[in-house]
DNA sequence: ATGACATATGAGATATGA
């Protein structure tokens, strides 16, 4: 089973990329976020043309997050559990069954969190709280799950292209990247790094901005994380680097992981 | 350095992103 990835920076705008890239991957399952988009602006007719079927968390103007598989979707989710309905639409859940193997899928979009001295930062880690504590929720179930997307966090310095560029911001403060390692202490496993330990230079995310991806100057903000049931089923990892070079990109790349 | 660059909204300038 392939599941992948992608924040895809509006879901209208990049319709053309997203498309052109499910159909040369071929991924059964798709997590996508920031689609910046309602449920009823969703293009579905697209996708099911793809074969694909969808559940979305819509919002209006920002964020929004949603699954497209080929399996069906059962046991939706909408919303991160334990939230006192905030209003922003980052988290959306789903089983599928592969076979006679289930397995739930989430699609991930934690908060960017800067500037760090606001209450967007405050909201970052109260997030990422509420995720660690629906983690440990699931993983008592003992059951296969992924939950992947968008965590805005850059792990470890072999994370950044520049590590010095981003220590005073809220994808790379240790208070951050603590909760990362909580989610990982509690029995969580990162894809990609359980395969490529020490890569380095391996980037989910190019800027638009100065240049970044002319310099392959990323990070790896980008995370598929594997629960024990599941983690033992892990084939293959990688980034879809070379679609960041396509006409019209989104700022992020696909990540892929075969289960 | 609050800018670059991009997106949505809505019709100009602002909020957000990472």
């Amino acid at each position: 089973m392939r599941v992948a990835t992608w924040n895809v920076n509006s879901i209208k705008a990049h319709l053309e990329a997203v498309t052109r890239w499910l159909r040369e991957a071929k991924p059964d399952i798709v997590c996508l976020q920031e689609i910046k988009c309602e449920e009823q602006g969703f293009p579905a007719a697209v996708f099911e043309d793809l074969n694909y079927n969808m559940a979305v968390l819509g919002q209006k103007t920002y964020n929004g997050v949603a699954i497209l598989s080929k399996f069906p979707l059962e046991n939706i989710v909408r919303g991160l559990p334990g939230g006192n309905s905030d209003g922003q639409s980052r988290y959306i859940q789903a089983t599928v069954m592969d076979g006679s193997r289930s397995v739930t899928v989430a699609s991930v979009y934690a908060p960017n969190g800067n500037p760090t001295d606001s209450p967007k930062y405050t909201y970052k880690l109260e997030w990422m709280d509420r995720l660690i504590a629906h983690a440990k929720a699931l993983l008592k179930l003992e059951e296969p799950f992924v939950l992947a997307g968008d965590y805005n966090v850059i792990p470890t310095e072999r994370d950044a292209k520049t590590p010095s560029q981003w220590v005073k911001d809220a994808l790379f403060l240790l208070t951050t990247r603590a909760k990362f390692r909580e989610l990982e202490a509690l029995g969580l496993t990162d894809a990609f790094r359980a395969l490529q330990p020490t890569a380095a230079n391996q980037f989910t995310y190019f800027d638009y901005q100065g240049g970044a991806w002319q310099r392959q100057n990323g990070i790896r903000i980008d995370h598929a994380m594997l629960s024990p049931q599941i983690a033992d089923r892990l084939t293959g990892v990688h980034i879809e680097k070379h679609v960041r070079g396509w006409e019209k990109p989104s700022d992020h790349v696909p990540l892929v992981v075969d289960l």
